[in-house]
DNA sequence: TTTTTAAGTTAGTTTATTCTAACTTTACTT
DNA sequence: AAGTAAAGTTAGAATAAACTAACTTAAAAA
């Protein structure tokens, strides 16, 4: 149930890559992350382990439901905080960055309030 | 130069500790973080050996410039994020435990960019 | 077909941060 | 003075997440 940081990154690059390639493999993990393939290797075990991903003989990785419910959850969090760091005149790069890093730690009741603030927020932009 | 989560986390501990406490020794450091003392002792070694930190033979810890600049850095940002999260209607609780990890990991640009707009927003209350 | 490359795995290392357990030292109490 | 308690230290274990190095396997190329 509780993933760490590390999870959700994985997790959170798997779902962007299967946006973009036709298959996600271990090697494709970590050339975006900058990693070893050996470290994405043992993270991907223990994914299959959690059952958040299935890896197919080949090496093609996807998400189960219950990693992708968390893949989506760090991704949404992703794009909105940087729109919003974006929104308030942070550097693109800089947002990202700092979103990137973010949305592992805020809580749900906070994002949800952030989030319901800057529809609300007459400091539009967004 | 470079100083991380666990560190800083103690910097602003030892802070917080010297506003409620004539002196601030390891025990309370422990005590407040609900940390073990040998955790503490190691973690004070560290924190001496970066010379972010002076301790008498008394046991006495001191921040020295440097470490206290990070700590105030760190408070500063830990009280406003808190006021900021409770002022959009997040639980004063959930409020202070997000800030504790925000805290951390916001960079300087997207802190400065937050301030800012908070100031200048019609959404007063702060 | 033999060789080379690419991908994945495994074993063992490193670093950071906590822990437990055992020890020292100082101070307090009786 | 002897015994106890409090504070601090040290050594060794645990966990997590990366790493290097060496290995296997399968696919591609010569």
């Amino acid at each position: 149930m509780k993933s760490n940081e590390s999870s959700e990154d994985y997790l959170e690059t798997i779902l962007i890559l299967s946006e973009k390639l036709p298959v996600v493999r271990s090697v494709d993990i970590a050339s975006e992350l900058g990693f070893k393939k050996s470290s994405v290797s043992v993270a991907m075990k223990n994914l299959r382990e959690k059952e958040q991903i299935n890896v197919t003989k080949e090496g093609y990785i996807y998400l189960t439901d219950e990693g992708k419910k968390i893949a989506e959850m760090i991704y949404e969090r992703h794009k909105f905080l940087t729109k919003w760091l974006v929104a308030l005149g942070v550097d693109e790069e800089i947002a990202s960055e700092d979103a990137c890093r973010i949305e592992h730690v805020i809580s749900k009741e906070s994002f949800a309030a952030l989030k319901e603030n800057v529809k609300n927020c007459s400091n539009h932009s967004m």
